[in-house]
This record gives C-alpha cells, structure tokens and sequence, in this order.
DNA sequence: CGTGTTTGACCTGCGC
DNA sequence: GCGCAGGTCAAACACG
C-alpha cells in the first residue's frame, strides 16, 4: 500500500445531475443498448433528484432545483473504496434492483460537510466499482490517519492554492484505489459532452481530471465516466448541454474546458 | 475511548 | 391509496 495504486480503469462521467432521468429511465432496460460488456444501468433514478435543495438552498425556485454536481466515477479495482484522501463514514447499505451487489453510502465525516457518495459494484463486472460523489467539499483533505494521504488541496473554495501540489504536479484528487491493480491500465475518460474518449493508458490519465477541476469547482476526485447507456442515447448530450445553460456559473467554465 | 461499520427500521417519492 | 424501491437514521457492535 504505497504508491498510489492507479485503479486499473477508471473512467468519470461529469452528469452533474439530473442525468435527464424522465426520458431514459426503464426504457434503457433492453439489454445493454450496444454496450455490450457494461453493466447494465437501468437503473430508474427517478425518485433521487427530487428533493434535496436543503443543505445550501441550493435550489432554484421556479424550476427544478438545481442540485450539487454529481459525479460518477467508474473504476476497475478489486476494492470497493476509493482512497480520495476523504474521510468516509458509512451511513448506510442498500440492495438495490438490478444489481445483486449492495449499494454503499458514505458521507464526509467532515462537520459541515454535505458530500456523499454511493459505492457499488456493476452487476457483472465484479470489478468495476462504481462510485457516485454528491456534493463539493467545503474543508481541506483531512491529515488522513492511516494511509499516507497527502492533503491535497481541495478546489471546493475555488481551486486556486493549489499549487503545493507536488507529487503530482496538479491539484487533482488523486482518486486511488489501494488495490492491486493487475491489468493494463486502461483508463478513460469520456466526455459526457462530445461523447469523445480520452484515454491514455500511461497510467496517469485519472489526473487529467485537473482540468475538470482546475475550472470548474468541484471538489471531488474527479475521474469520471461514463455509463454507457449515459451516452448511448445521443440524446445525453443535448441534455448536458442545456443543463449546462441552466447553471452557467461554475459549469459552465467546466463544460468549457472539456469542449476544448 | 474514539471512530467507523453493521444492520434493521423508518421515511419518502414514484408508478400503478 | 397501496406497494415498491431507494435513501437515511440510529442503536448496537467491532476495532485500534
């Protein structure tokens, strides 16, 4: 346990929320729409993204509230956790339909602090882990008893002092699954905006995520990916987009960058 | 003793 | 209105 063992693939999705929740959901249930060895992601998040404008008020009157980015971030690794630096508090674990492996769900330990995140396997890929953050993290990373995590400057103020970087040149969050990792690596990013893929196998492309950071104010380990049914659709795209017009302030230099 | 996990119950939203 | 499913709470427990 000591390098930051890079997952063996990771990949981050960026819907920050409502991942147009009405259209694709139970429909998507056909069997993989064209992925093919993804796991299935039917899941009807339908009930999620109702009510929860209540830790910042950060909820738009009129229209649906406009909730803390959300990102998910898909890793191969034989664990379940990622080590982001954070400390997690496990609050509770759910079966959820669909996937016979339980649903996890943490919470900053941090006073204040509203992020959680859900951890789950995919149903058939025992090794994809994926984890959904909620929230920004408005603290520093915690000294990390244990594990030799490095405090990583935290961009939830605005990024910006993070320039002590220096194992890793970038404020990133290094999102590092302590596993082992036996396979090429083999990680991707795919851009939920132009559904293009960025992958670099040098096994450093989590940190490209910097830039996902570096604009925007999202304070979590950012990786991200992408279910597939997320972006099989097409229609995802014109769904981020215009979500992206509904928040035009931090999203919006973070849309931006990953157009270019 | 402090911290984190486990686990069943409870709450809430949605579809029928 | 009812049932289902997801999400959360909180007491009990385990561990360092």
């Amino acid at each position: 346990m000591d390098s930051a063992a890079t997952p063996e693939n990771s990949s981050i999705s960026v819907g920050d929320d409502d991942v147009d929740q009405g259209s694709q959901k139970s429909k998507s249930g056909g069997g993989g729409a064209g992925g093919g060895d993804d796991f299935d992601e039917d899941e009807p998040e339908a009930k999620r993204w109702k009510i929860e404008g209540e830790s910042e008020g950060i909820s738009a009157p009129g229209s649906r509230t406009v909730r803390e980015p959300r990102v998910v971030v898909q890793t191969t690794s034989d664990i379940d956790i990622l080590d982001d630096g954070y400390r997690w508090r496990k609050y509770g674990q759910k079966v959820v339909k669909g996937n016979p492996n339980p649903r996890s769900y943490y919470k900053c330990t941090h006073p204040g602090c509203p992020v959680r995140k859900h951890v789950e396997r995919a149903s058939h890929d025992l090794r994809a882990v994926i984890t959904t953050y909620e929230g920004k993290h408005n603290h520093d990373v915690p000294a990390a008893r244990g594990s030799g995590s490095r405090a990583l400057p935290d961009n939830s103020s605005n990024n910006n002092h993070n320039s002590n970087s220096n194992s890793n040149n970038n404020g990133t969050l290094p999102v590092r699954a302590s596993a082992v990792a036996h396979h090429p690596n083999n990680n991707s990013i795919l851009n939920p905006v132009h559904n293009l893929r960025v992958s670099s196998s040098e096994g450093q492309a989590p940190y490209t995520l910097e830039m996902l950071q570096g604009s925007g104010s999202f304070g979590f380990p950012g990786y991200g990916n992408a279910l597939r049914s997320y972006m099989n659709e097409g229609q995802q795209q014109d769904n981020v987009l215009s979500r992206a017009k509904e928040e035009p302030r931090d999203h919006d230099t973070f849309f931006e960058s990953l157009l270019f």
